[in-house]
DNA sequence: TGTACATCAGTGAACGCGCGTTCACTGATGTAC
DNA sequence: TGTACATCAGTGAACGCGCGTTCACTGATGTAC
């Protein structure tokens, strides 16, 4: 079966997508060829034709989803008056530790990227290099005198709120309070001052 | 060949800290019992002797992983009489970022773990939560006014710098920025004041 | 416009491989008499 | 004290399985004449 100019296209757009959602949902190596194949309506034999390996499938997942996330978040810090405080609430937050399918995938696969293949680790450095200087300049003007290592401080930290809140998510009081200890915290470090100057 | 009294209990010990090692370096999947078995010095086949699958050793590595993790963190934290400075500086070093078969459980495989087996999840909860509770004494002793939260905050925030300056270890520069970023930021918003009182 | 052919996305059987796990077996040591 | 036996940590072949990947094939569509 031979289809019109744009279907291959678009094939690969749909496994490229699902396999954003699955690796984040299920992890590298939670994530298979057959599985990734049969959830995009295909066989698991048609993948070759889009994808060199999985090794380059993962890395260009993750960075499909790392670009989508910072989209999601750039566009909250420029849209509010308080960007740092918007950006806060929406990473930081219970919907968010309880979908990693849609979420952050340094949150979701960083550790397991970083030691997969060299292209998966390179893809990460290249994404979030990407999402850190994409979040600058709208976090700076919203918050004034915010630095660069500022921003970095801020991100990393709410990484790790997600990451732990989901390690102890069999203990769902302790991940709520982790959230919510994290939340506050970088809001009272981070956020800009109550507007009452 | 039948060993001596404690013969197994040795065995079992070195296995579970080999185990302990190659699941912070090489995550769950990347850990085979083979593979394990072979770096114990042992065939695979014993390995049933001593555990009752691959799922319940994962759990009690990453038990005994984070339990020694706790231990040396408490103990710096009980140590000086700056416990604050002295955890982050430890926690959030370069050191940490490039052992992880070393460091902490939560940040080399948290993730992975949560979403492995149920057991692996529970374990990962309670050694998370038993860390936090013995840290809190501690660091509150040579911080005063650290609240239970700010300590969360605190740890989540270390471990989102750990697992952040991973994920982006194929850009040397930008990792070595987020961390002594996030260190610095720490220091200013959690560690003591400067002794000029 | 109608026909012959080339294209190539997708199929599904097959490959070799390493995994987690099982099991019949070994043999040095501890125990019973 | 000396001998027969039970124990059980450790061995290594074998199992079924799902993985990533390859490949000969299909057949609807685009293109050439």
């Amino acid at each position: 079966m031979r289809f019109s100019k744009d279907h291959a296209a678009k094939t690969r757009a749909r496994i490229l997508e699902r396999a954003a959602a699955l690796v984040r949902r299920d992890g590298v190596s939670g994530m298979s060829v057959p599985g990734l194949m049969r959830e995009a309506g295909l066989t698991h034999g048609g993948f070759y034709a889009h994808f060199k390996s999985k090794d380059a499938l993962v890395a260009e997942a993750v960075s499909a989803a790392l670009e989508d996330t910072t989209d999601r978040f750039a566009e909250l810090a420029e849209s509010g008056d308080d960007p740092v405080g918007a950006v806060i609430d929406a990473y930081v937050s219970e919907a968010h530790r309880d979908h990693p399918e849609m979420g952050c995938a340094v949150a979701a696969v960083g550790p397991e990227a970083a030691r997969s293949s060299e292209e998966g680790a390179a893809a990460m450095a290249a994404s979030a290099r990407g999402m850190l200087e994409r979040l600058k300049g709208p976090m700076a003007d919203g918050a004034p005198g915010l630095s660069d290592e500022d921003v970095m401080a801020l991100v990393s930290a709410m990484v790790g709120a997600i990451v732990v809140s989901r390690a102890c998510r069999a203990d769902a009081d302790l991940s709520d309070a982790v959230l919510s200890a994290a939340r506050d915290r970088l809001k009272r470090d981070f956020g800009a001052p109550r507007r009452e100057a």
